[in-house]
RNA sequence: GGUGUCAUAGCUCAGUUGGUAGAGCAAAGGACUGAAAAUCCUUGUGUCCCUGGUUCGAUUCCCGGUGACACCA
C-alpha cells in the first residue's frame, strides 16, 4: 500500500491550522505539527497554538508536547517525528497530515540532517561568552585554523553559525565540514508539500490583527509568568522578547505591540524566502 | 474674509547660495545542516503640490491657484 505524507506549510498567520484540520479529517489522520514554538507547553497565546476546540476536532502531535526547559532542535524533531510517523503508518494509516511553519524542521524531517556529535552545553556556553566579549572575529580565527573549508564557504559574519561550526570542530576533533554529506535520506513513504499563501498585504493585515488578538487574550500575563525562563532559547521568540522589554520598562506597551507586528511580518517574509527555492512545493490559496 | 507659515520617499522630516535630492522609521530582496519565531547579509523606492514667469537650466527665485495649520476678524 502507498504510504503518503502530506505536508501543509506556509507563513505564519496564513491559515494553516484550519486548513490542516480539514485535510486531516478528510484522510482520517491526526495532525502532526511542525512548529518549533507551539511544541512548548509553557507557551500558548504568543505562539498561536490551535484552540481547545481545534485540538479536540482531531488529535495533534508535537503541540505542547515538550518543555521550554528541554533543549529542543531540528535534529531531535527529525528523530521523534520520524518515529511517530512510522508508528502511525504501521497502525494502518495510509495518508498522514503534517502541518507547520518551521521550514528547517520540515527539511530535517524530509531529507535528514548529518550526524553531528551531540552538543556540549558547557562548551557552547563558553563559546557564547567569547562571542559576546571578543566578537565574531575571535571565533572566526579559530574556525579558519580548524576548518578552512567551512570558513571559506559559510557566512562568517553570522556569529551563531560560526559558533556552531566551531563547536562541532572542537567536540569531534575534526572539521565541521567533514560531517556535511548532504544526505537526502530515503524515507519509505512519499511526501507531498502544499504551501499556503496569500497576497502579501492580506497576510500582513492578518498578522497585525492576530497580534492585537493575542494582546486581548492576555499575552502580557503569559509572558510575565515565563520570566524565569527568559534566558532559554525557546523564549527567544517574537511576541515574548518584545513583551519582556515592555515589562522591563524599556518600551511602551504600544511600542511593544508595533514591534511584535513588525517582527512577525519579517518572520513571515523569511519563511517565504526559505521556501521560495523548494520546487517540490505546490502553492495554493487557503480559501 | 485677512495675515502668516508650510507642502520633498509609504510615514516623520532634512536639503539644494538655481545644475532634478537624503536621513530615520516603515518596506523590499537574499542566506540558512541540532538556537531556525533564532542568526546573518544586501538594497533608497521620488511628477520635490499644480499652472505660468525669470533663467542656458527652477524642486529651489517670482506671480497666481489648491490644500493643511496657526493667528486675527
Amino acid at each position: 500500500m502507498d504510504r503518503k505524507l502530506l505536508i501543509i506549510l506556509g507563513p505564519t498567520a496564513v491559515g494553516k491550522t484550519d486548513y490542516s484540520i480539514k485535510e486531516a479529517l478528510k484522510y482520517g489522520s491526526p495532525v502532526i505539527s511542525c512548529d518549533s514554538r507551539q511544541i512548548f507547553r509553557e507557551m500558548s497565546i504568543g505562539t498561536a497554538v490551535p484552540s481547545d476546540e481545534q485540538l479536540s476536532a482531531v488529535p495533534h502531535y508535537f503541540i505542547h508536547s515538550h518543555s521550554v526547559t528541554e533543549l529542543y532542535s531540528a535534529g531531535r524533531y527529525e528523530v521523534e517525528a520520524l518515529a511517530l510517523v512510522e508508528r502511525l503508518f504501521d497502525e494502518g494509516h495510509d495518508t498522514l497530515v503534517m502541518a507547520g511553519g518551521s521550514g528547517f524542521y520540515i527539511d530535517a524531517f524530509c531529507r535528514g540532517l548529518d550526524d553531528f556529535p551531540p552538543v556540549d552545553m558547557e562548551l557552547r556556553e563558553s563559546l557564547n561568552r567569547r562571542l559576546r566579549e571578543e566578537g565574531v572575529e575571535s571565533l572566526r580565527l579559530d574556525l579558519k585554523r580548524l576548518d578552512p573549508e567551512s570558513y571559506s564557504s559559510m557566512d562568517i559574519a553570522n556569529g551563531q553559525r560560526v559558533l556552531r561550526a566551531l563547536e562541532v570542530c572542537l567536540t569531534a576533533g575534526r572539521p565541521y565540514s567533514s560531517f556535511k554529506t548532504s544526505p537526502s535520506r530515503k524515507r519509505n513513504f512519499s511526501i507531498e508539500k502544499t504551501g499556503l499563501t496569500r497576497p502579501r498585504d492580506v497576510l500582513y493585515d492578518r498578522i497585525n490583527r492576530r497580534v492585537l488578538g493575542m494582546m486581548d487574550s492576555g499575552l502580557v500575563e503569559e509572558v510575565r509568568g515565563l520570566a524565569g525562563y527568559r534566558h532559554l532559547p525557546a523564549l527567544q521568540t517574537v511576541g515574548y522578547k518584545e513583551i519582556f522589554q515592555y515589562l522591563d520598562g524599556d518600551i511602551s506597551l504600544d511600542r511593544a505591540v508595533e514591534l511584535i507586528q513588525r517582527n512577525t511580518r519579517h518572520y513571515a517574509k523569511r519563511q517565504l524566502a526559505y521556501w521560495s527555492r523548494d520546487p517540490e512545493i505546490r502553492w495554493v490559496s487557503p480559501d
